[in-house]
DNA sequence: ATTAGTTTTTGATATAGATCAAAAATGGTG
DNA sequence: CACCATTTTTGATCTATATCAAAAACTAAT
């Protein structure tokens, strides 16, 4: 009993760490000092992260839950992503480029998340500096996800994209609403209701 | 004249190690090492750097002139970027992930180019570990490029594309022949030539 | 200059998906 | 469990952009 309670902040960190180990090896100082630099927090479904025009000043990584990024375009809202669990949230722009984010993140389910403030982020890249590999490696994959996006945006129908996402991310499907998967697979709630009423 | 002549092949590299400069501070060991790895190469209009199928083992510095990256749908060619004077051009997922790449590379204008072999970046990136955060940097820019570009696909018209990329990169637009900016706006080359015959 | 190849423009038509509007389904809450 | 709010579906219509086709404008090489 006694085990289990001592056990369980550490397990709270156990994905976060796990994720990071698969890209480089982690000391114990360095683990010592990313306890120090993060907080977990968990976070309640309809609470805000970031309001646009505010500054991103963290990033989050999801360990359950989920959360979603999203622009007012006219009045709708666009969702740009969708955070699950062993995923990693920002307003990129905002947090990398220090302007006010145009992108609001709003908690979808219930979340447990890992928050990794800015300075602390860059204090880290410089204190340790085989976490700029981290940084590197994380941005490539997000960069390559990103891309293949693009290209589905510009070469796929509206229900291919449907279908590609039901087959590489089906949880997505049954977690988030249909308004919010449709603004992020570019197509507008209506069509998306038809596209899956067609099975 | 003798000084012009040995000054030559040193300003060729000129830009590429300024644009590193402007990320970090460059030891005479790490330039030394930089030019090792690196190779100076022009190449000619209508060359191929890559072509599709083939592994991506090179990222190229565009010193001069300009490249285009390009996918093929059905029979049509979709260029999915270009690169000139100042930026980096790579097959990114293939050089990454290091799979066979979707992507072509074509040489639109005769161009200099630093080529710099993936083996050799990453064994630059373990033994000059401050170079890590070039790496970081550069892809973070890439993404946050890239990412607009789907913010505007997604909720522009192929008009305010066009008249985005006129505004941000005009010498794009007249250096590029048509066909190559339609498909990297999203559009078909009708469409964009109706788009500007509005003027 | 003339020809052949490429690139751009113009015209006519088709269509995927948007928009507007309202009904149906779902879901939490007193 | 009935009510109000939210989410999803269905229907009718509209529109930006694609497609197909051919003419015009460039470009380069003989």
């Amino acid at each position: 009993m006694l085990t289990f309670i001592a056990y369980h902040p550490v397990s709270i960190l156990m994905r976060f760490i796990e994720y990071l180990r698969s890209m480089i090896r982690i000391s114990d100082d360095l683990r010592l000092q990313l306890q120090k630099i993060t907080t977990n927090r968990t976070v309640s479904k309809g609470q805000y992260l970031l309001r646009s025009g505010a500054d991103c000043t963290d990033i989050y990584f999801v360990e359950s839950g989920l959360l979603r990024g999203f622009y007012f375009n006219d009045d709708k809202e666009i969702t740009n992503w969708l955070a699950l669990d062993g995923e990693f949230a920002t307003s990129f722009y905002s947090f990398i480029a220090r302007v006010p984010s145009l992108e609001s993140i709003e908690v979808l389910e219930t979340s447990e998340l890992v928050q990794i403030p800015f300075a602390s982020l860059q204090r880290l890249y410089t204190d340790f500096p085989e976490t700029e590999r981290i940084g590197r490696m994380l941005t490539e994959n997000y960069y390559i996800r990103l891309e293949g996006r693009l290209l589905s945006m510009q070469f796929t129908t509206a229900k291919e994209r449907y279908q590609q996402l039901l087959a590489n991310n089906p949880l997505l499907l049954q977690r988030a609403q249909l308004g919010h998967i449709a603004s992020y697979l570019g197509i507008t709630q209506e069509t998306l209701s038809r596209i899956r009423a067609q099975y």
